[in-house]
DNA sequence: TTGAAAGCGATACCAT
DNA sequence: ATGGTATCGCTTTCAA
């Protein structure tokens, strides 16, 4: 049952012609060979005859590619970058790359794959949520052999190339529906554990104060993307003194648990309470209560990604950018009404 | 800014010996080669030195091997597969291989993925969900020329390695359960949407039986995985003349949707209806309401999934084989309750 | 204990 | 228009 792999060199033997002819026919013609229709026809013929494939490995050490990128993603269910993936795997598919994913979990701990992945050349490049796994940069970790492309994280660092939407525009949209409606404490909560002040805590606020209020600082909770922290906070914010009459869930993977805190101290929504939450989610239909959602151009930011990572495995230049279109949508599921008198 | 890339040769100069020597001293010894202390101290010195790393393409040329092997996934979200991931990652990782990720849903098209991913051998073999890609067999697809097991799909073909859970026995500690405190009218929505007597549909049916009860086949809705055609099944079970007291939910994707809709109707759960979900689920302890479910051994069956492939890419054999252990358990979120009266 | 050299399979340059 | 062949980087057999 060993079956030899069928290699070039049969399918040349089989027409009668030789292996550089066969790889120009394969290839195309990127070289400058030309050749007679009735070769390529034999070609062509001993090839489905045969069944031949080209080898992956000896391609990939004759170009000195290897065809593959991969995509290092935060948790594989994470449903935005869901979005992303889709993005960056129809543009890959469209120039021919292999779009492989591997889970940053599997990754940090003893950056054994993230060596293997990169160190060997296995893949071209790399896309990746943040330029840090674990508490090392990426550039440590690969020796700055690779290009990579940073997704979703706003980054000025003018040596990496980062790809990322509008959170500062998406937050002002839920903002301003709010707003509209009527509320005025509108609490936000749930969104990245960083330092006061991500784009979209900036967003949340600009709106506040362009509206003419004064923002409650009481009413902000970056509580990161633990369920019971998240809880915690939702069940603090609403528990308070003052309570608000609105809230803006800041981060999808929080949301389900947000909203499940919502039903547990029985308020109801729309009715006693307006939620939006900060990125469309595919389940979003299925909660209950069925969340009205922002949707951002996360695919797009994918599809846009993957340009930028191919220019920089190509030796150009790629530049950082902000994915501004199409904008920020608002996904109305009935979530939200104005406030109670 | 060309910066070759480092080689054996180039770390074998340095360290004043030749390749093999260098090769050897890598791999360990898994050749005939022993070499003094004193040499592999100074290949190891001179790896360190130069940073050199193994280049993924000309290994795989040379040992007509990669060292990949790929997951194809039904959806990149499936949570149920996410535990299955989990064990076929760490199972690949602790034997030194690389898993790969692809999403079904890319392969299945044009199967142009698949192709270039086991017709080119860029993987050693891989793990897929259902012995059918679309409507074309894998073996098809494959031209045979690749080994691969199957997850999660019963399968008695003896040429295909098939590893799954006993959804027989999990399904049956559902219906007991639910027995157990008094239901006698319980529905089985949601399931695959297979022909009627799959192991899941049987586990329900046998226990009943077991029972001494006679099942009422209006209670059944194999409905798929499609939310709103299991929604509709839910609805039409619920609505219907002599409602059930008990609901399994036979599908986790589906589950979020039909405790929705048990949501929309006004039901409350577990007062009016006991819900079950047939399998664990991440998300199910933010989900309203809170469904109690069965947790399988999903991870050890990717696990074993793993070890099975790597069998047949070694060229032994790989029977197939229905994960028993550990035994299918229900994690009880306060979603059943004895009938109402 | 170590080195030389023959592959692995494809690409692409240089002849013809 | 087509063929010969060096090359990519590594593994492994065979000699020394």
């Amino acid at each position: 049952m060993v079956e030899r792999h069928v290699t070039l060199k049969d399918v040349a033997k089989r027409a009668g012609v030789s292996t550089a002819v066969v790889s120009a026919a394969i290839s195309g013609s990127a070289t400058t060979i030309r050749m007679s229709e009735a070769t390529r026809l034999r070609v062509e013929r001993a090839i489905a005859e045969t069944g031949y494939r080209v080898n992956h490995a000896a391609k990939s050490l004759s170009m000195s590619r290897s065809g593959i990128i991969a995509a290092v993603v935060p948790k594989i269910a994470n449903p935005v970058f869901e979005f992303a993936i889709r993005g960056i795997q129809a543009a890959a598919e469209e120039a021919g790359d292999v779009l492989m994913l591997a889970d940053a979990l599997w990754i940090e701990p003893g950056t054994h794959l993230m060596q293997r992945m990169v160190g060997t050349r296995m893949v071209d490049g790399f896309l990746v949520r943040s330029p840090h796994l674990g508490s090392e940069t990426i550039e440590e970790l690969t020796s700055r052999t690779i290009p990579y492309v940073i997704l979703q994280t706003p980054d000025d660092d003018e040596r990496r190339t980062s790809i990322w939407v509008d959170d500062h525009a998406g937050i002002a949209v839920a903002t301003e529906h709010l707003l509209r409606l009527g509320h005025r404490r509108i609490a936000l909560i749930g969104g990245p554990d960083q330092a006061y002040g991500g784009p979209r805590v900036e967003g949340y606020l600009d709106t506040l104060r362009s509206a003419g209020l004064r923002p409650d600082p009481r009413l902000v909770h970056r509580s990161g993307f633990d369920p019971h922290v998240v809880a915690q906070s939702a069940m603090a914010v609403l528990t308070g003194p003052e309570p608000p009459t609105a809230m803006i869930i800041d981060n999808v993977i929080a949301a389900p648990g947000a909203l499940a805190t919502i039903v547990d101290l029985g308020l109801r929504v729309p009715e006693d309470l307006s939620v939006v939450v900060y990125q469309d989610l595919p389940i979003a239909d299925v909660l209950r209560p069925a969340p009205t959602t922002i949707r951002m151009p996360v695919y797009e930011a994918g599809v846009r990604g993957y340009r930028a990572l191919r220019q920089l495995i190509d030796g150009k230049r790629a530049r950082s950018a902000l994915v501004k279109s199409p904008r920020p949508k608002l996904i109305d599921r009935g979530s939200t009404a104005p406030p109670r008198a």
